[in-house]
DNA sequence: TATGTTTTTATGTCTATACATATCATCAAG
DNA sequence: CTTGATGATATGTATAGACATAAAAACATA
């Protein structure tokens, strides 16, 4: 009869019984209905307070074996991957873009690979320049299926960048992006002002629509860059 | 009256008809009763569908200014923060763990800066080495606040990690993520068999316990880590 | 003993209803 | 023209009750 009865205060209370070890990890808790009866509420309102707290990695559930305390949660960070110029402006930096290079091409062999696209896949080769107040802040290495977006011959990136006329018109369903660390070759330590070799912090991205390739994307950032979260 | 009730059929319509531009980027959604009208459910299904939309950024909702079809859709990237013994296990390779050097040391001044810790304070540093197949695949560089956690000190770091000692003995509250790509100095060439210079993934946490630092750890990978996630 | 079959049960979802609350829109007063 | 009060309204949350479903547990059969 702990008088506590919105959600989010259950999910506190839930919260701190499994941090003072009173459900200890890996340890099942009481069910719904005996949790709603001792927080005076309705079992739909413990029902989201322990379902929200599982997608968090929190707790582990399952129907008929009741739910336990997670022993090893598996935090999920959530990053913000905004547009690059809204990262720059944000920071209260003058956003600058520039586009390098533009060419059709046929899809290279590691291209083709990656994506899964056919042989003589013809392909929109981009390389731009993404500026915080002119200082070189992304190098922009893209590939854009043709055959996917048709469109994409006549499009204009001189002002807007390729991810911008994107997210506008052509739907998506899936994305993978990820992380690592690469060494500067010539081209992009000539565009982000560093010298060949040094780490660049750099986050490749790939889209589809049901199945169908759109877009491979490499992003190169300059010195120093670093990606937080904070949760 | 589209005869579709559960709510993972209402959130599939809906990002349907995001997709095919029958709602624009930006553009106003009908209200839930209305939607809920039209899907012949109850406003709560429809609630929870829109509700779960937004978490993953898809739409912008406010009360009473309604919704919309967010801009930017892919507005946050979730990635699983898994323990490093899962991470490597879950690959199939076989986990191993090495405690490299232990000592407690009053803070240097960079760290305490870093965590808001006072002059003099006490920590444990801890050099570790997780392996994949006996391979190194991370080295850690851990210091923990021996004031926040006394019990640290009498802590056995040579068969478990210590985060997963932490994870299991001590509660935390707020967490600090993040991902840079940094030079390998000697000392991390050695460890994870690289050359001086080459580029490392690194990625940093520090965690909190309602404002109080616990501990920072810099994790540094081998070479051609990369972090993925797909949505 | 081993293998299906049935029962039980905790979670998963939906409904109908109610009230709360933020905020847009309107209109009035200064 | 600005400021402040007042509705109107869409989302936010809660409730009680119902049925669905997965899976553990108990039972039955070969």
């Amino acid at each position: 009869m702990t008088a506590k009865n919105s959600y989010s205060d259950i999910k506190k209370t839930v919260l701190a019984r499994i941090r003072d070890h009173t459900w200890p990890p890996g340890s099942i808790i009481p069910g719904e209905v005996e949790l709603s009866e001792e927080f005076g509420c309705a079992r739909a309102t413990v029902n989201r307070a322990m379902r929200e707290l599982a997608e968090d990695g929190i707790l582990d559930r399952k129907r008929k074996a009741g739910t336990r305390v997670n022993k090893f949660p598996i935090r999920h960070a959530k990053f913000a991957i905004p547009l690059i110029r809204t990262e720059i402006t944000s920071t209260g930096a003058a956003y600058r873009y520039t586009l390098i290079d533009k060419k059709s091409l046929t899809a290279p062999a590691w291209l083709r690979a990656r994506l899964g696209l056919p042989d003589n896949a013809k392909t929109l080769h981009l390389q731009c320049l993404h500026f915080a107040d002119n200082i070189p802040f992304q190098f922009e290495d893209r590939w854009i299926n043709i055959n996917a977006v048709p469109s994409v011959e006549h499009a204009d990136f001189t002002t807007d960048g390729p991810n911008e006329w994107l997210i506008k018109e052509v739907p998506f369903t899936d994305v993978e992006i990820s992380f690592s660390a690469r060494v500067a070759d010539k081209e992009i330590a000539e565009y982000l002002s560093l010298s060949v070799g040094e780490p660049v912090f750099t986050t490749e991205r790939i889209t589809w629509l049901s199945g169908n390739p759109i877009t491979f994307a490499r992003f190169s950032f300059g010195r120093g860059y670093s990606l937080k979260t904070r949760f």
